[in-house]
DNA sequence: TGACGCATACCGTCCGGTAGGTAAGTTTCC
DNA sequence: GGAAACTTACCTACCGGACGGTATGCGTCA
């Protein structure tokens, strides 16, 4: 993915008449930068001043469109989880067999974690490594979000469970979080450059997570 | 926990006599103390005056035992690999047969994780969560023996490959980044007052995993 | 003529780090 | 043995700069 060139309003140039972005457009790019920022230097490291840098504008302008650097963080942390919920959980919650809906987690969930790396900005990475950058209040609801897919990926290990269609012996708590670590951490180590596609890395990881759990 | 008073060398008073502790223990509270903070608000989001006021020290005292705030990460994150090659790969790389060594690799590496979670300090955390604070220089020696680990497990894996031990079609790196990633997950959501203790989660994560990967 | 989309200039606070001091303990040397 | 010289373990007070955030103004467009 090439880094797409902001507008240049340099000087110079036969005045460039800048493109006026399209309602919205602005709030977008500085979510997105914030996003990346984020990830890249933890939400403490990051500075407001190095926002505004990033999309071309001053702090004074920045604060035109947004509150506060939490607020920032905590619409990112939404639609981080909002996009697990729609990319993730309402495709898996409407399948009725616990088998399939478990490879449906996973295997979304990977490409979900991989389809933005560190390098862009993948907001679900922001969600799980800075809760302490939320007000207690926006804490709650990010949390309330996260343990309900915990609770989707573990009920679905417990239906298998029943069914007697797990490996005896195995948690279900132990093996959920496994899962997530595992998913979560390929944010961490896999490139679009590298040897593995984000579909092959989707189906390893996800190969391995159900050949540990499965019975056979 | 009362707030302890420093020893009043005000007027007046008869000179108290203050007890010397003995020779590093300071340094130890320091870099435990650095250790946990960092780990519960990140390396930026911690200040010397956190840490010196957990120590119960000035900012200034606190420099006398340091040099900079980032030697005292890099300090960290060296006892966290230290660590880790003591308990985890010195004892694992004497082991011959790979299977037994990738055993010893995962239940060693899971008590590693949880020993200390994240209300206590466990630096390995740290060397994770936080590369960004430290020099390039740093950064490179520590990179470096992650590397080093990462190239034992892939190893093993891929001894194990060879003897035709592992399930058909799985990838020893994709393998061998989901072990990490489901191990070091576990310092996030492990706690010893839960349902499993640290011997019974070692004994699940690492099921899951050798489950994952081993012909059966 | 507003409302929008910014910029200039600034605020008080906190940051990492330092200068310089002091009381007590330790070593050196006569 | 005892004084002098030095070291250790802190302290108070402060620095320049960066932080999150704001008051105010001004050009541009519908």
């Amino acid at each position: 993915m090439k880094p797409r060139q902001l507008p240049d309003r340099g000087t110079g140039e036969p005045a460039r008449r800048p493109v006026r972005p399209p309602l919205g457009e602005r709030e977008g790019q500085i979510y997105v930068a914030a996003s990346r920022l984020f990830i890249q230097k933890g939400f403490a490291g990051t500075s407001m001043s190095d926002i505004a840098e990033a999309v071309k504008i001053t702090k004074a302008g920045l604060y035109h469109f947004v509150d506060s650097k939490e607020e920032l963080l905590f619409t990112i942390s939404q639609f981080g989880m909002d996009r697990l919920d729609e990319q993730v959980i309402a495709p898996a919650a409407a399948i009725a067999d616990p088998l399939e809906r478990l490879e449906a987690i996973l295997k979304a969930h990977v490409q979900n974690a991989g389809r933005a790396s560190r390098e862009d900005g993948n907001p679900l990475t922001i969600v799980v490594d800075e809760p302490g950058g939320l007000t207690p209040e926006h804490r709650k609801v990010i949390e309330g979000r996260k343990r309900a897919y915990l609770d989707l990926l573990r009920g679905t290990l417990g239906e298998l469970e029943v069914q007697g269609r797990l490996t005896e012996g195995v948690d279900v708590t132990a093996a959920a979080f496994a899962a997530i670590g595992a998913i979560m951490w390929i944010g961490r180590w896999w490139r679009p450059d590298g040897r593995l596609s984000l579909e092959e890395t989707a189906e390893q990881v996800a190969a391995v997570l159900l050949n540990g759990v499965l019975r056979r």
